[in-house]
DNA sequence: CTGAAAGCGCTTACAG
DNA sequence: CTGAAAGCGCTTACAG
């Protein structure tokens, strides 16, 4: 087992200072040019690689990125990691991923122990305990130390930074119009308790499209669930009380139970039911029938979050101003939703 | 901005010097207890939170574990990133993640650059490229330099180290024996290119399965799909040229698109095909029907990968003994199966 | 053109 | 009981 070459190592084979190695490496006019040659071809030939973790003290930035996500196993928090990667790879950055498992004590400790020195700034998006808690002193506390950090999808107002968004009540207000344009009259939304960022705002806009378009609010058709674990049985008492011709659904989850619940009980989908789900997840694509969906552009999310990051970690002069860049979503129509006539 | 606190400052503050103060906040008995407790206090007070950076430069370890995956929106990869998690965070270890995006470069940059001080040891997974290529010097330079690595899944015997695999060929035979047991006698299997290791143990693990049942291999039921993302027209070539009564997947993506092509043609499954896939995803618990599967269990696979590489980084005496550790995958029968007469 | 020195933030063996 | 010194691996302003 070979240990990994260092500077001095160099230095000490090569009976020069370790300072001229340094120089010579960067290929610094500094160095004579014999001298330079020699050095760079011999470090080439051991294959040195300089000691990230040095640098980083030296230099007091790590050129990483550190990631905070509720869930790894839930597709749209993918596909933003998959975006964030894009660019912080292309823009020489690393990313460290770190789990919060929606656990706002989980969430404080994985961003002490990456602002402890590990990472130059933060992209998260805020587990639903921290949501439902309002407390974000460890957001503030990163902040003030001077840590960039950008808010994606689930954000706080409170919070004082960067974020990207999408559009989510829009985005649900045309997809429910979409859904009244194909003949839908009473349409069910299953959403998530209020204090989930997204899907108040969500409900918000379906909402807003239902009194648009004349129609009268049922409080029956709308139900809001705590964990997305168990929407089964809630989605299954929606179908057994009430009547309606389409379903909205604030999540995959959710949508996709919804579809099972009417198939199984022999309601054809869209003639019986239309359905339409926000997200951007594989569970639509691969279901039967394909599922209509609003998408909610992951990827592209998580591009815009760490073009942000990057701007703000390598901009000269720091200016005290935060932007919030909302994504657009997009109606992906498929097959769980009727032709417009 | 409050710049983060360091020991020099604390020490300047509190009229002392830095090894005192390092020493008192580590709780040492060399210093006298009045001190210490007014240091602590103090670095209580204001929040102090050691610089990883610093201690990773002067202890030579890191306390990370890179996880190189080939992709990252794909459910196995990340319930295996969750299992390693969750043990590393037991054991007081971060997880630093990076996606090879199924390309050999892409996995050599990323290697080189955690590598080089970033992290304590690997677990990883080949991307596709890599098993086609058979080039593993970038694995074998780790090693060389006292590097530990954890492969699993997508393994390569070439490389000497650890390795967590499931019995892809075993669980392939149960399975295929299941659908035999339920009457099926046509068995079509949709398989990968035999370069990726785990598609071609499943591959012969089906072979067996038939063989000894007495079956004759029929090379018309086998397909053989270069790239995930083209799976349709193949599949719906062999349902228009073959007959069969029942389909194994060697993916979650093959096994679906298996389920909806038959659905498309009106086949009622599993009256008309059964369909099973090897997979631990999230497709196959909400298709409809509920897909069949062998369990692949990714927490676990991860979890097991980041047992054996802290062992490995925190044993006293290095052992060059390699294990290899087997999970057993399950059967999971859900409704794309017959049952057993 | 080359190298000694100081420093990034920390720890620890050693001297006093 | 406290602190100066050396060192982890690197860089850079400065002296020669």
């Amino acid at each position: 087992m070979r240990r990994k070459l260092t500077l001095k190592q160099i230095a000490k084979e090569m009976d020069v200072s370790i300072a001229t190695v340094s120089k010579a490496l960067r290929d610094s006019s500094d160095i004579g040019l014999e001298t330079r040659e020699k050095i760079q071809a011999f470090a080439k030939l051991y294959n040195y690689k300089p000691n990230n973790i040095a640098l980083s003290l030296k230099n007091r930035k790590t050129k990483n990125i550190g990631v905070i996500i509720p869930e790894i196993v839930h597709h749209f928090f993918t596909t933003v990691v998959s975006g964030v990667e894009r660019v912080a790879n292309k823009r020489g950055y690393n990313v460290i991923v770190c789990l919060s498992d929606e656990s706002f004590d989980k969430e404080v400790i994985n961003m002490e122990m990456l602002a402890s020195g590990s990472i130059d700034g933060f992209i998260m998006s805020l587990s639903k305990e921290t949501q439902a808690k309002k407390d974000f002193h460890h957001l503030k506390e990163a902040i003030n130390q001077g840590m960039p950090l950008v808010l994606f999808d689930r954000v706080a107002e409170e919070i004082y930074c960067d974020k990207v968004v999408i559009d989510d009540a829009q985005g649900t207000y045309r997809a429910v119009n979409h859904l009244i344009d194909t003949g839908c009259k009473r349409i069910a939304l299953i959403t998530t308790v209020d204090y989930v960022s997204v899907g108040k705002l969500r409900t918000q806009g379906y909402l807003n499209a239902i009194e648009d378009a004349g129609f009268e609010i049922d409080e029956n058709l709308i139900i809001k669930i705590e964990d997305t674990e168990d929407c089964e049985e809630p989605i299954r008492n929606l179908f057994e009380t009430q009547e309606f011709d389409a379903i909205f659904g604030v999540n995959e989850t959710f949508a996709v139970s919804a579809m099972r619940e009417a198939q199984v009980r022999g309601l054809k989908i869209p003639e019986d039911v239309s359905v339409i789900g926000f997200t951007d997840g594989i569970l639509s694509k691969y279901s039967y029938p394909r599922m209509s969906t609003i998408n909610q552009h992951g990827v592209e999310m998580g591009e815009k979050a760490a073009e942000m990051l990057i701007d703000k970690l390598e901009e000269v002069e720091e200016d005290e101003y935060y932007r919030t860049e909302v994504v657009k979503s997009s109606l992906t129509i498929r097959e769980s939703t009727k032709k417009i006539s």
